[in-house]
DNA sequence: CAGCGGAGTTTCATTCGACGGGAGTGCCCG
DNA sequence: CGGGCACTCCCGTCGAATGAAACTCCGCTG
């Protein structure tokens, strides 16, 4: 069955890449021997393979099906040199994420040298209403999926993470005014994002542009240069959009 | 059942991103309410996702399990800036590619402007045979691996590409001898591939890096460096393998 | 060295869910 | 307006997935 080779694979996190059979059938909740079966059959298509030992990781062939077609690559890949010049200009981390239910999911992250922490990492999950690029994405979103992240749990990091409503309310209002977010403290008392959505050609934001920078009043000083990088970022991406391909 | 479902990934290709219901089942060869019942279920879970129109795109989900916990992504992530200076350097193509069946599949790719012509893509695939890095892991995988290729078919490009066993089996010689390999006019007449291994502490190579250069003369030159660069790629390599994650 | 226990695979009867024919729905185009 | 196409839904049949249990292969321990 399907779900549960979805749940094979949903037991493998970014921390661990390598898990024996029963360490997946223990997380996925299913039965071993289906649990075996399942994985040899997966392992026959290429989408998972096994280590040294007897051990499970994903396969190349996952890779390759996830990356080769989807949007997520043309973004990506327009992005990328846009990004690499944005992590020079901040001296910290520059990041490209998108909305995925109530997350943020990052597809690209580039750091300098020497910057300040931050969590995040490509292929990695944060609650939207945590960080700055999630509550800008949100705040652009269908008024019902609003009410959901209103209506549901605020998970925090520090004790500056919005976690009440009625905070978030204002949150998104004000991002729906300012078109930025800037999360001070959220997620690390010293240091601050600071977002901007990334343009289709209707208007409407496909993507967040963030800087994670040291959490200072120097914040508001990166936001030009985030904004033009943004609009340049959706230009390529339309033309891109236009005559597919190079 | 899961073997269809690998079906309906595979019908998509790294240059038609989006299809219709009917189309996956005309290229899958399943039957049109199976293929539909399937794409429900698959979106259902993420894996697809449909766009605009009644399109159907790989799904954010499978991009994210597949990128999440691959070994893929650490060699990916430690060689991405040491790419970007080759690219700077070479002023061409710089790739990391690995072995794949009978393949060779991109991991990365970076391009400067104005370089030669270079078919490759991230993700994408071209016969191991006919490529300066695909020949260079051949030369060093399983010797029965190495008979398939030599007994297999040899897919040319131009009328350099390698076309007979013989020219292959020699190939192969040189290219253990060398510890590299050139590709002058295999798949463009006007492009050549270098591509030197990248080993793991055992000394067994894990991934090719390799440059794409216009092909003249001067190709040799960059082997020095090329040479540097695999080089180091290793050591971090190895290094990351010892104390995981940062 | 025998005996134990945990991990993994294989076997097999049962049953559940996938399959695909066919009908139904909405859409485009003549 | 009516035929054709793309897609989804329904449902009886049948095949294939499931999980209990048996079996194998370790490594440990008394």
């Amino acid at each position: 069955m399907l779900a549960r080779a979805v749940r094979i694979f949903e037991a493998f996190s970014p921390g661990e890449t390598t898990l024996s059979v029963s360490e997946i059938s223990r997380r996925a909740g299913l039965h071993i021997s289906t649990t075996s079966r399942l994985v040899a059959e997966l392992t026959g298509h290429g989408l998972l393979s096994r280590g040294p030992g007897r051990t499970v990781q994903i396969g190349l062939r996952l890779w390759e099906l996830g990356l080769r077609a989807s949007p997520t690559l043309t973004l990506r890949q327009v992005a990328l040199p846009f990004l690499k010049d944005l992590t020079h200009l901040v001296g910290h981390h520059a990041q490209l994420s998108v909305l995925e239910g109530m997350d943020i999911l990052f597809l690209e992250r580039l750091s300098a040298p020497g910057a300040v922490v931050n969590l995040s990492r490509v292929a990695g999950r944060m609650p939207a209403t945590a960080t700055a690029p999630g509550v800008l994405l949100l705040a652009h979103a269908d008024p019902e999926r609003q009410e959901e992240a209103l209506a549901g749990p605020l998970p925090t990091y520090t004790r500056r993470t919005i976690g009440d409503p009625d905070r978030l309310r204002s949150a998104l209002a004000e991002a729906r005014r300012n078109g930025f977010v800037t999360s001070p403290g959220w997620v690390e008392h010293v240091a601050c994002g600071l977002a901007v959505p990334v343009r289709e050609a209707d208007g409407s934001p496909v993507a967040a542009l963030s800087v994670i920078v040291p959490n200072d009043d120097r914040v508001f000083g990166f936001l030009p240069a985030l904004r033009a990088v943004a609009m340049e970022i959706g230009l390529v991406l339309r033309r891109a959009h236009a005559e597919p391909d190079t």
